[in-house]
DNA sequence: GTTGAGCGTT
């Protein structure tokens, strides 16, 4: 895919990973060959790309056939600007050949680069600004976060993202977590009194300042009246909700399930 | 159409 045509991993043998971090979105395997290549004999580039949408995740992987053009091209194209934004060249760590970083190492004492790690302070600083400004917590929890966590989940390399996704937003965790118990609560309770009370005789005003969200579960409930066309209907209907597994919108099955006769003396 | 910490595929 992100290869010069070939599948998988071509021939490690021989080969140095460098990591590639903070490159665009858009940028592909091409952009990079020529840039790395002119400092080295590049053997392979491979951009990870997400399962589930495709994109590029920001960060490329690039072999160089030997370790000193490898180190001569971290230290060169490490903060160069790419496509609009700096890069970071690095040596692969966890990659599929660590051992190479070892000898990476050992080729950090080339003659040229042998003491001069200079690196640009700057781009360091920027990071750490991200961090400070929390920006980093907040980001990658655009959307589907939620959603490739139901579906993807179990896997090594999702449990960082996921991780990372998990305490990055603790407060909105918290803030979601005291607002669905509150309305939890609210609809465990209505739910029980509907419940012991099929014909509902008194609806808590309180319960619903918003008209139009009553309408919705009273709709709901009108075809009630249908059961010939409900019961096929439910199914079809059920398919396309968004949340089939469970019966209700948000609180557990278990709540209206359980209905405490106690809870139902105390709620009247 | 979006985003921005990090470490990899057939």
């Amino acid at each position: 895919m992100s290869h010069f045509g070939r599948s998988g991993p071509p021939d490690i043998a021989d080969t140095y990973s460098l990591l590639v971090l903070n490159i665009t979105f858009r940028t592909t395997a091409d952009d990079l060959f020529p840039l790395f290549d002119k400092y080295g004999k590049v053997v392979d580039i491979f951009i990870p790309k997400d399962r589930r949408t495709g994109e590029s995740r920001g960060f490329a992987f690039v072999r160089y056939k030997y370790a000193d053009e490898a180190s001569k091209a971290v230290d060169r194209l490490d903060g160069r600007m790419v496509d609009g934004r700096e890069i970071t060249v690095q040596f692969a760590k966890y990659g599929p050949n660590a051992e190479r970083i070892q000898k990476g190492r050992i080729i950090e004492t080339s003659p040229r680069s042998k003491s001069s790690r200079s690196r640009s302070p700057s781009r360091r600083r920027h990071r750490d600004d991200y961090k400070d400004k929390d920006y980093r917590r907040r980001s990658r929890s655009r959307s589907y976060d939620r959603n490739e966590r139901d579906r993807y989940r179990g896997r090594d390399r999702d449990s960082r993202r996921r991780s990372r996704s998990r305490s990055a937003s603790p407060d909105r965790k918290g803030r979601g977590r005291g607002r669905h118990d509150d309305e939890r609560h609210s609809r465990s309770r209505s739910r029980s009194v509907d419940s012991r009370s099929p014909a509902r005789h008194s609806p808590s005003p309180k319960r619903s300042p918003s008209p139009k969200r009553s309408i919705s579960p009273q709709k709901s409930a009108s075809p009630k009246k249908s059961p010939r066309r409900e019961s096929p209907d439910n199914r079809s209907r059920d398919g396309k909700s968004p949340t089939p597994r469970s019966v209700s919108p948000r609180g557990r099955p278990d709540a209206s399930r359980s209905p405490s006769p106690r809870n139902s003396n105390g709620d009247e």
